[in-house]
DNA sequence: GCGTACATTCTTGTATATCAGTTTGTGTTT
DNA sequence: AAACACAAACTGATATACAAGAATGTACGC
């Protein structure tokens, strides 16, 4: 029988030995890398054989991630990923409209090591671009935000940031095509240099109109779900498109 | 025995069949009305008893406590109100600077309908001022604050709102005296009546204004903790204080 | 008297068993 | 063939059992 530490210490690590806390980190990487869509069902069995621990623990890790925002439970039927709704999507980049730019506001002169973390930051983005990874590269254009919020040094504001990433990403999933990593990339730099040279004011303006730019790409009819019921709606859509013929027999 | 529905309906409720949702509001609420203080231990067990149910329930709606950093567990020891140190009062206070101003700066012209509702809560508050009791006054001096949020229809700010007000509550518990509600309520009724003016950016200075007098009333050296520890180290001064004489006897 | 080893007790952590609602498949009836 | 009733399987919700660690009280050795 297996000890419980079994991979402490120097041991070759039979298994990693899973808590909680690492399968709720695990959900949010894999909403943030687009493995997992809205709509998607994480069944507590499933999820239990899959890291080799009881349902007790993967239960306490959704609840967690329910607390923040990124599940939701139908009684007796499953744990979904969330579907936002489009006015939730408004809300998530109205809530970043207000908090991102209030952080650079209140920012003050950042210190020349903060700079040269969020240069690197950008150079890094500008590398991964070329990258044929989709998923690398939309990681990397939202973590910056998390990263700007970490820099400014308010660990709350962090938190929070990382929160509405992931959301942001799940409200993308559903309601907006593929976005131009070009242009945030060279947003991004924009406001680091504006911050650079002190000037806070220009840096929350420029935040200001990026993120404006992502919330109008929101497109209400996109909603391309992976939730049966509103994938049905898409694709059985009632009247004007051509529909595939009807099998012979 | 007792069936599990017992007080839907018309049922003369033989116990209020409480959830997780409700034990976890609980307890919300009484850190709101200040009857649970930082550092207070909220052992599993004796919620269990306390609300008739199993550990189960009382160990989910603590872990989404956890998750919206109310309390914080420590392995095999308890369950504790968190204690935010004085740093991370001051960012508590920081992430509303940010958050509370921005919201009015992005609330454009309010409805009608959403001014005569703040002023309702600004009258309320007055009125509550000259109650006795210094528990309902902190709290309806804190939902106005959420109330805004409310107003202008952010549901994920509105959340961040609550969760913020709840933590201000305990960071006050910690390192402020009395708070005084007649200037507060007076800046409350400032900002609204900025908002009923159009005035947003008037409203916006107001409430940054007055989230710094907050924060200004931050005293470091008060720390009058609810944990052992904390209080011990206030509770045994090692020099200076004069202490009482030792017992004859 | 003092310090340490040990045992007891208490608390959380994890797993398992049981309960109850939902869904779905099947057979029956009309 | 369609609608309905029913039953079986599946899933989360809750309670319980047990394990493991931390804290504390106690007795022992010095």
């Amino acid at each position: 029988m297996r000890r419980r530490y079994d991979n402490v210490g120097s041991a070759p690590s039979a298994r990693p030995m899973v808590t909680k806390a690492n399968i709720a980190e695990r959900v949010v990487e894999s909403i943030l890398t687009r493995q997992i869509r809205p709509g998607e069902r994480l069944g507590e069995q499933e999820l239990a054989d899959l890291f080799g621990v009881s349902r007790t623990v993967v239960r306490e890790a959704l609840i967690k991630l329910q607390a923040r925002g990124f599940v939701e439970v139908r009684s007796r039927t499953g744990w979904y990923v969330v579907e936002p709704s489009f006015d939730e999507a408004r809300e998530t980049y109205a809530a970043r409209r207000v908090i991102e730019p209030g952080m650079l506001r209140d920012a003050g002169k950042p210190l020349q090591s903060v700079i040269r973390k969020l240069r690197q930051h950008v150079a890094a983005e500008r590398k991964a671009i070329t990258s044929t990874d989709a998923g690398t590269r939309s990681v990397m254009l939202a973590d910056f935000h998390v990263c700007l919020a970490e820099c400014l040094g308010n660990r709350l504001l962090t938190a929070m940031m990382v929160d509405l990433s992931a959301r942001t990403t799940l409200v993308s999933a559903l309601y907006q095509s593929a976005t131009d990593a070009q242009v945030s990339n060279a947003d991004h730099a924009a406001i680091v240099a504006a911050l650079a040279q002190g000037d806070t004011a220009k840096a929350e303006k420029l935040m200001r109109a990026h993120i404006d730019v992502l919330a109008a790409r929101l497109d209400e009819t996109r909603a391309r779900s992976a939730s049966s019921r509103d994938r049905l709606r898409a694709a059985l859509a009632p009247a004007g498109v051509p529909k595939p013929r009807k099998r012979p027999a």
